[in-house]
DNA sequence: CAATTTATTTTGACCAGTCAGTATAAAAGA
DNA sequence: TCTTTTATACTGACTGGTCAAAATAAATTG
């Protein structure tokens, strides 16, 4: 029974994420979900709470999911090089494939400063994303190719450029761009490691 | 009486920011806009063709805002070290001051998706970004302290490492991580311009 | 096994409230 | 007076959330 119930809510969430990524976030109508998700309206109040809380579900799954993604991709490789490759082609991953996930996930931070829920979500992920920051770090300073003297700033400073590089990519919304932004993004954190080949 | 016209749509898109700031960007009404105006509905109405023209003049009004007092900090100063110090100062000028411009701006951001204007709006932002940033670059080539080889592709990322350490530092919103972000945000801007003292 | 009862899930009509936009009235200014 | 500007009233569309009833599944009993 708690199988059924957990595959509703995963269909609803699902639903959801589709409802927004094509309408965004905000004018996101109960029915909308329902709509995508092939059930009624009630359903969605049945599993959920009530709007808020599917959102915020929704948006410690998509989260949760993106780091995983990424850290699944680095814990591929061997070395640091490696790592941050992966990272980065993970980051900006193909258009449209990952693209929707970055595009509701930048819905749900302009929405933060309004729900304390999701600046808790979020500063979750931000640790996340730092200790993928901290293991690229750790491996390259292991191998004597990185010159780095506060890992823990070096590690924030990553995901910052990261997150810029991706947002300007997806501002500009131009397929063309896609290598143009990952190669900037990948060259300026070498930079910033003190990469010395 | 062109003048009084003008006044009052400036009188009106001041109030809508206000909202915006306070209730964020989706929930504001018509209602809203003209209460902060201390009018009545149907001025806003007058003067604008819909809500959605005030909010893309509005985002034109911030965006050309942040350009200029960016802009302005910089040409106070002579030194490329000078002006990337400005520049850094300005975009994490101290909490509160330029905070909710920068708030209502990543609202903006989130709905250049779904808005045509709102893309070319913000295109128009980033070239005067970049702008800036080829202006330091240049400064510091001249001065022989910097170490580029793509100027524009450094200029790209110097916004990108600007705007993802502005969104960390908002999300976060501790005002005692202010210095923190300013620091590393400029730090790593020198490690991406190679800078040699 | 079949009949019946109970529990769970789903439905869609409905309500009270909100909104953008319009229409109209009132006021101010030329 | 006539035009421009501001205030108020109204409308029609849409929303989130409720709820009683229907459908379905599970459990119980004879």
């Amino acid at each position: 029974m708690a199988k059924k119930a957990e595959q509703r809510r995963k269909q609803i969430l699902k639903a959801a994420f589709q409802a927004a990524t094509e309408k965004g976030y905000e004018s996101v109508t109960l029915q909308d979900i329902a709509d995508y998700a092939d059930v009624s309206k009630g359903v969605t109040n049945y599993y959920f709470k009530n709007k808020s809380d599917v959102f915020t579900q929704l948006f410690e799954w998509i989260t949760t999911r993106i780091y995983e993604k990424e850290a699944a991709s680095i814990s591929e490789q061997e070395t640091a090089i490696g790592k941050l490759e992966a990272y980065i082609d993970r980051v900006f991953i193909s258009p449209e494939e990952n693209k929707n996930f970055y595009r509701v996930y930048l819905d749900f931070l302009s929405q933060v400063k309004n729900n304390v829920s999701y600046k808790e979500i979020n500063q979750k992920f931000y640790e996340n994303c730092w200790s993928i920051g901290r293991e690229i770090i750790h491996q390259g300073l292991e191998e004597e190719i990185f010159e780095v003297d506060d890992v823990e700033q070096t590690a924030i400073s990553i995901r910052c450029m990261i997150d810029g590089s991706l947002i300007q990519w997806l501002m500009r919304d131009d397929d063309q761009l896609h290598d143009y932004y990952r190669t900037a993004c990948y060259e300026s954190i070498l930079k910033i490691l003190k990469y010395k080949k």
